[in-house]
DNA sequence: ACTTGACCTGGAGCGCACTCCAGCTTCTAC
DNA sequence: GTAGAAGCTGGAGTGCGCTCCAGGTCAAGT
């Protein structure tokens, strides 16, 4: 079974666009041709595509991405560093997961703030509305 | 008590061009200027500054950002939109956290696969290599 | 035969968020 | 009074990750 390029951008949720361009970048590898000269994907190039959507997910840059594509190449010799690229994504997802609950501390605060400078406008006093405002 | 630009930078983590790009696309006012027309930032300046990075850390676009700053300018009338779109960006944050952590559980995954393979590699039965390298 | 629509290529363009630069002024320390 | 550090301005440049375009090919339907 094989893959229109419309289809495999539909698959992967990536654009036309994109998966042209993921190939001349060398992010992935050229796909098959059918007898037309079109573009054929297979359901390995649509894991891999996905993969790498989960990668890029995860706001790794697309020179990283490319060396973990290179790497794939050269087969299970390159294990220990692809493993390394993985585990260092992870860390740094994690550390992006705790920025972002902490961020959301802050809008929590904030928001609640609001809310009390609503509730004290229906109550017709307004002393935390300087606050809310700052 | 107030900051040259550099000490603004460095309490906030911008850089100094960073700081003088934010007052040019009006996400901050203009800051005091000393007798020699340097800028003069106040701990007002700076709180400011932060709360803009916490924005700006949950990915909040700089358009957006102008936005909310503009609102702040209109006093307590605006305090309802500006709610809003704190709501509307946590939600966002909600959104990237459960993205990430569904990420996360594909980096675990292909770690945890890594690792297989290179136990079975110690015990000189490579039966998962393959499934490593894919 | 011909239209239509999907796909092809190489290359240009874009939006974002900075970042850097040249050339100038101003303060501080010696 | 002079050197050096820090700051100023307007504007150009950068890196990233796409996205769009012109001009052409190919295959299927009418």
């Amino acid at each position: 079974m094989t893959y229109a390029i419309a289809e495999a951008a539909h698959r992967s949720g990536l654009s036309i666009d994109t998966l042209r361009y993921y190939e001349r970048i060398q992010l992935i590898d050229p796909p098959a041709r059918d007898s037309g000269g079109r573009r054929a994907y297979t359901d390995e190039d649509l894991v891999w595509l996905v993969f790498l959507t989960k990668l890029r997910t995860t706001g790794m840059p697309i020179r990283m991405m490319r060396e973990y594509a290179r790497l794939r190449h050269q087969g299970v010799a390159s294990a220990g560093r692809r493993k390394q690229i993985l585990v260092q994504q992870r860390t740094e997802v994690l550390g992006r997961i705790a920025e972002l609950n902490s961020c959301l501390d802050v809008l929590n605060y904030k928001i609640a703030n609001y809310e009390q400078c609503e509730r004290d406008l229906e109550e017709q006093a307004p002393g935390r509305l300087a606050e809310a405002s700052a």
